[in-house]
Parts: structure tokens; C-alpha cells; sequence
DNA sequence: TCAATATTTGAAGTTAACGTAAACGTTATA
DNA sequence: TATAACGTTTACGTTAACTTCAAATATTGA
């Protein structure tokens, strides 16, 4: 339980919020590889901040595929990048979705504000917070 | 071709770089609900607007049921709101997940920055613009 | 009018990201 | 030792959001 010390899967889940099948699929599709005191897996501090990294681009449509390619950039050593112009396009691609990304979020948030104006209007008795 | 002028199947789906048979697929979800001339569907500006929210609403991960339900209220008429308390919690559901998201693209951003800069470091020799 | 092109419907197939179930091994403890 | 709690693998099931295909029908240009 202590800072630092390798969590079980059920732990890692629990802090999370994920279940213990997602881990292992994580696994499969290759974003996380923990140890294994025998069959069993132990997750390091990596692993965590690895699967923060993986939920976050979930979370920002991503897919699992891409999030691998970006965890693996993350971690590659200088021999391992074979075709820079490729990879930093792709970066490229990323930073222009998740610019248009920020860009909808401000207008839908927008957007809630006025149907939130809106259902006042149309439902007025209606308790309203700090009015 | 005109500007305000009923747009074919085809002109809209170009337009927005979507597949005819997704048109008809999300007129099936209720998202959109184009004339007909015959059988032939014709597509207003309102159909347009419609469809351009529900493409913001799908790069933001929403699903197509709740982008249904936010365009619905968006055209509600007072008598329809049956449950305005459910749906203020809602929207707030939504905002609070709009602004997560809107967090995580920032962050994803920096990262994407952060991880640039490694390539760079890996690959040095690379061609690099305005550095 | 007639061929070429566009549109329609229905149904079945696809993919990602898991969920669910079965059958089994491991460990703690009563 | 048994029994509960947790872990494992393998394999099949599920859902959303389409795509692909087929076959019929409609519209348009010469």
C-alpha cells in the first residue's frame, strides 16, 4: 500500500476506475507490460503513469493503436526512431485534432450555456442556482 | 448550387466529407429528418445546421443518442420538456465533461510539445521550421 | 424515349473496446 | 484441509456506428 510499491491488478483498477479485464486488454494491445511474480502481474509506477497517459487519450477519442504509437515515442531510444518526417507529421496530424479538439469543446460549452438559457425560458418556475 | 437552395444527398455528404448511407443512417437515429420530393430526400439549411452540430457533438465522443437529445431540446416547444430538473442535471453532466475534455486537450497539447522536443533530441539532424 | 446516372431500401458484415463465462491455479487463514 | 478470495487463460458475446452489398426504383440528359 505504501508509495511506490507494485500495485495488483484489482488496485490498479480500483484507482482507476477501470476493470481488471481492460488491464489485461491494455496488455494485449500493448500499453502496458508489467512484471509477474509468476503468473500473477505487478504493476510499477511506470505502468500507472502510463495508464494515466492511455486514459487521458481515450477520454480525447483517440484510439488504442494511436495511444500505443504515442506511449511507445514516449519511451523510444535513438536508434529505435526509424522514420522521423513520418512520425513528427504524425504529430502533427495529433496536435491539429487536438487543437480543432479544444476548439469544439469551447463552442459546445458555449452552446450548453444557451440551452441552459434556453430550458430556463421555456420551464421559468424552475430552481436555479446563483441566479 | 445556390446558397439557401436544397442540397441533394450527395452535395451534403461532400459538403461535410460524410458517406450518403451515413446521412440516411443518422435520419434513421432521429438526428436529422430531411423533405422528400418522391422518395428523394432534399436537405434544408436547418437540416445543414443540424448536421454540423452533430458532427462537433461526434468529435467530442458524445454518441449519437444524447447529440439526439441535445438537438431536440435545442427545437423544444415549451409543453415538451416533461423532466426540466433531470435534464438541467444533464447538461451539467455534459459541461462537466466538456470541460475535462477541454483540460485534457491542454494538457495532451503540452505533451505533444514535450514530446517533440524529445524527437528532436533523438534525431537530431532533422529539419526543424521556425525554431 | 431510352440509356446513363442517382437514389432508395433492406439486410448483412465490420471494427474497436471491451464484457462475460468457464475452468483452472495460488494464497491466506480458520 | 477446506474454503474463500484473488488471479490466470481462452474463447465467445456485445454494442455503437458505421460500411458494403444487392436489387429495385427514380431522375436526368441527349
Amino acid at each position: 500500500m505504501l508509495h511506490g510499491a507494485p500495485y495488483t491488478i484489482t488496485e490498479l483498477a480500483e484507482a482507476f476506475e477501470v476493470t481488471a479485464r481492460t488491464l489485461r486488454f491494455y496488455e494485449d494491445c500493448g500499453l502496458l507490460d508489467p512484471e509477474r511474480r509468476g503468473r500473477t502481474r505487478l504493476y510499477s509506477e511506470r505502468d500507472r503513469k502510463r495508464l494515466r497517459l492511455a486514459l487521458r487519450g481515450k477520454r480525447l477519442g483517440f484510439s488504442l493503436e494511436e495511444i500505443k504509437e504515442m506511449l511507445d515515442l514516449h519511451h523510444a531510444r535513438p536508434g529505435q526512431v526509424t522514420e522521423p518526417d513520418a512520425l513528427r507529421a504524425r504529430i502533427e496530424a495529433h496536435r491539429a485534432r487536438l487543437t480543432q479538439y479544444r476548439e469544439d469543446a469551447e463552442i459546445a460549452l458555449d452552446w450548453l450555456d444557451a440551452l441552459e438559457a434556453r430550458l430556463d425560458r421555456l420551464v421559468p418556475g424552475a430552481a436555479r442556482r446563483a441566479g
